[in-house]
DNA sequence: ACCTGAACACCGTTCAAGT
DNA sequence: ACCTGAACACCGTTCAAGT
């Protein structure tokens, strides 16, 4: 069932998602999800779910692949940028209101961009502080550059071309965008 | 009868939006917005093409109200958050995948922040390059910050609170989140 | 030209029966 | 316990009539 849903939202997204047609593709009658999920919402909570776990995996893997602490978080960043291009109506799901639950498996993959950030921090490339705090900037630069992609506002971009900038913004937030000469400090 | 529609989707957002209810809204028939709109997508892409004059104007009229470059590159920046504060719905039916028109009123909007940009490479407070790049990075950070924001993803923030989370990451894009002792220039 | 009511093919959700 | 079919109140969209 959850697994027919899944499939679903991959093809119809959060807007052609129906618990009818999910029963259809279950083989089952159109009233069978109820034995299982309360309502369209559960359902579809339970599919961010999985998404969520599936992107927290997809950042951890890209995090692996680096040495050093910050190429670990800027990896991590890319990986969450090419999750929503690759599962834009998945990752469409997982973030439209409504569930804004707690105690869900979106508190995880946050926790590893924290984790990310604070070995940033022992490596003395990011300054002491609030590591939560800083892992939201994080999060809201790529949230922002995958939201834009997957809603058509950079017209005509590959995938590569998407990543390709992301890696950019990324190391310019790294850097800052004021340059030296211009600084009071 | 747009009239009726922008109403409507301040109080049901893009989800409960709704042909039928509109029309009953505008004392007509459930069939008459067929006479102004081709469909339902249409006469959503006029709600958000309203939504982005609004936005545009917000981000100019704060803009204003500073004297400086990068503080009015920053005004907008946290007028844009407040706009989706403010219009969470109309935001949402802004940006909801499906309309990537190209002519629309969304352009107009990024061409003002492209102009704040070309103002702070002009007052050397941002290096030379191409701007509409540095848009792209500017818009992206404070549109994950709104988008983060409408989703119920800094869950319990007061408005307040999230427009100063706002601050310190405009601020921290500004002189980057690596600390000057970690540079290797 | 514009509006109307009926109709069609869909929804989500509920409920009384069936096994 | 689980599934089924019928039913209800909604949709978006189309279309033949009405003024």
């Amino acid at each position: 069932m959850l697994q027919a849903a899944i499939e679903l939202i991959a093809e119809a997204g959060p807007e052609g998602f129906t618990l009818r047609e999910v029963a259809r593709r279950a083989g089952v009658s159109h009233n069978a999800p109820y034995r299982h999920f309360q309502d369209r919402a559960e359902l579809l909570a339970a599919v961010a779910s999985q998404g969520f776990q599936e992107l927290n995996q997809s950042m951890i893997a890209a995090a692996d692949k680096q040495t050093d602490a910050l190429g670990r978080l800027r990896g991590a960043g890319l990986a969450y940028v090419d999750f929503a291009l690759r599962r834009p109506e998945h990752f469409t799901a997982m973030f439209d209101a409504a569930m804004s639950g707690t105690s869900d498996e979106g508190a995880r993959a946050f926790q590893t961009l924290v984790g990310l950030i604070e070995a940033c921090q022992k490596g003395g490339t990011m300054p002491a502080g609030d590591p939560v705090q800083f892992a939201r900037v994080a999060w809201s630069l790529v949230h922002g550059i995958a939201k834009l992609a997957v809603a058509g506002r950079f017209p005509g971009w590959t995938r590569a071309k998407v990543l390709e900038f992301a890696r950019f913004a990324i190391d310019a937030s790294f850097h800052g965008l004021i340059p030296q000469s211009a600084r009071r400090t």
